[in-house]
DNA sequence: GGGGAGATTATCT
DNA sequence: GATAATCTCCCCG
């Protein structure tokens, strides 16, 4: 397996979105295929660099291919990638390939399709917590490796916002078993 | 299997 | 003091 290199989080945050289904991320021992992920930028209302650099969201602002890791209604982790220019991809889904069984220990199920579908579940499985905010994406406990093929692509509206909630910036992997949620028939 | 309430806290206004 | 890029459980049918 090939891993992604630093120019690959050096492009336009919706292109990464994109490319970035079908692709592996380890973190440790425990990984998988992620399938659905949501691109933010600053110009997007709902992103958390609108409005410029705060304590929460510096790692933000700075080098792209860091992991922006930050807490959510009091109880759960959310996982991003760091692209170029205070963009960041959030991280939904993932179809679980490695480290099954310690996943399913950290997460209290065996049932592999509610290990990693959704931000908060995948952060849980996979041990991931505010300590590895800022931390390098090319380097342990995170590597990430390319995809073999480019998977069939379906787009949608993102999940759980208020503000820009019409935005389509919400990318799966097409027929996938393990997203967060179903994307809408269309018609 | 679907809808709604509650959990619980860092961050910003 | 309100809000939040979520999840699980409980109730109803």
């Amino acid at each position: 397996m090939k891993a992604v290199g630093p120019r690959f989080f050096r492009r336009d945050v919706d292109i990464v979105a994109r490319a970035l289904i079908g692709t592996t991320l380890m973190f440790g021992a425990s990984g998988g295929i992620i399938v659905e992920t949501e691109s933010y930028d600053p110009t997007d209302p709902a992103a958390h660099s609108y409005g410029g650099p705060t304590k929460r969201n510096a790692v933000m602002f700075g080098a792209s291919g860091h992991a922006y890791v930050y807490f959510i209604y009091g109880v759960h982790w959310c996982l991003n990638f760091v692209c170029r220019d205070a963009s960041a991809v959030l991280i939904r889904a993932l179809e679980p390939t490695h480290g099954l069984a310690a996943m399913a220990r950290r997460r209290g199920t065996d049932d592999p399709r509610k290990l990693c579908s959704g931000p908060g579940k995948l952060c849980e499985a996979l041990g991931i917590t505010g300590e590895h905010n800022g931390r390098s994406l090319y380097a342990p406990p995170f590597a990430l490796y390319r995809r073999m093929k480019e998977p069939p692509l379906t787009t949608g509206v993102r999940i759980g916002i208020t503000k820009a909630a019409h935005l389509p910036r919400r990318y799966g992997q097409t027929g996938s078993r393990f997203l967060s949620r179903p994307f809408p028939e269309p018609g």
